[in-house]
DNA sequence: CAAAGGTCCTGCTCGC
DNA sequence: TGCGAGCAGGACCTTT
């Protein structure tokens, strides 16, 4: 489910209900994420308040005074917030209960999501340090992509996926995003002037924040059980679009399989 | 061989 | 030769 936009909204939709609340209790139902859930989790937890909500890249941190909780939904995570007496399901790997009668529940089908634990500054830890530029801050720039691009044979749009480039461009925006600057995803990444690295950077902070904006309308409501999300139900240019006509030009899309993940492209606008 | 919104890890090649 | 960077492929899982 999760790309940046819903990651942030999911940040967003929490926040309000676990800020400067103290955690009363912890359930792991299923330990075996992508990374065990540490078993000391819960005596590290509770009774700790939660002191900031904070997103980085697709990582959502619970700031506390003893530590923070690094999350991540993978694949297929969700969050809600929810009252205690709602009984988990299949798939509800994961409680953290509050002392307003609510818990945040994780729930993760593939099992792709993190929960960890760290005492030092969550932005120094392993899997944190080494992340690239916010794509909607002002460190992500043509320059910045043009630069570090000039030794990288690899393609543009496997470029734009490694979080240690860019965090946040998953499969669908990296797509929609090279459609929308007219670049070939095959191309590589060393054959791309400035100029069309300023059309790229422009077309991923647009649609990525427009997602953001979308997402903030259709999720906002984490309180209900069903908290799905409909961001993607806006219109995708050419993700999960094969054969259908180009929305520029009516030629068809065209799917290919880039580093195992699937790829959508116009193959007369995208030069 | 099915594909799905993620990304870390391993092992290889290449260039200095 | 040794070393680091870059890169491809595999791995992790369940559901439709």
């Amino acid at each position: 489910m999760p790309e940046l936009p819903e990651v942030e909204t999911s940040r967003r939709g929490i926040e309000p209900h676990i800020l400067n609340r103290t955690v009363t209790d912890v359930i792991v139902r299923q330990k075996n994420l992508r990374w065990p859930i540490p078993a000391t989790l819960k005596s590290q937890l509770v009774n700790q308040k939660i002191r900031q909500v904070e997103r980085r890249g697709k990582y959502i941190l619970l700031y506390t005074d003893a530590g923070t909780v690094i999350l991540h939904l993978g694949m297929s995570g969700s969050l809600r917030i929810l009252k205690q007496s709602v009984p988990p399901e299949k798939h509800d790997h994961f409680d953290i209960f509050f002392s307003n009668n609510k818990l945040l529940r994780l729930r993760d089908p593939r099992r792709f999501g993190a929960v960890l634990w760290t005492k030092k500054d969550p932005l120094k830890h392993k899997l944190l340090c080494d992340l690239g530029p916010e794509p909607l801050s002002n460190d992500f720039t043509a320059e910045y992509l043009f630069a570090i691009s000039r030794k990288r044979s690899v393609a543009i749009k496997t470029l734009l996926m490694n979080s240690h480039i860019v965090v946040g461009v998953g499969n669908i925006y990296a797509n929609e995003s090279l459609f929308s600057a007219g670049i070939n995803p095959k191309r590589a990444a060393s054959k791309i002037s400035l100029n069309r690295y300023q059309q790229l950077v422009n077309s991923v902070k647009s649609i990525l924040q427009l997602s953001i904006e979308q997402g903030g309308t259709t999720l906002r409501d984490f309180t209900q059980e069903d908290g799905k999300p409909g961001y993607f139900q806006q219109t995708l240019a050419v993700y999960g679009r094969t054969s259908e006509p180009c929305p520029v030009c009516g030629k068809p899309i065209k799917k290919i399989s880039q580093a195992q993940r699937s790829t959508f492209y116009c193959s007369h606008c995208q030069k």
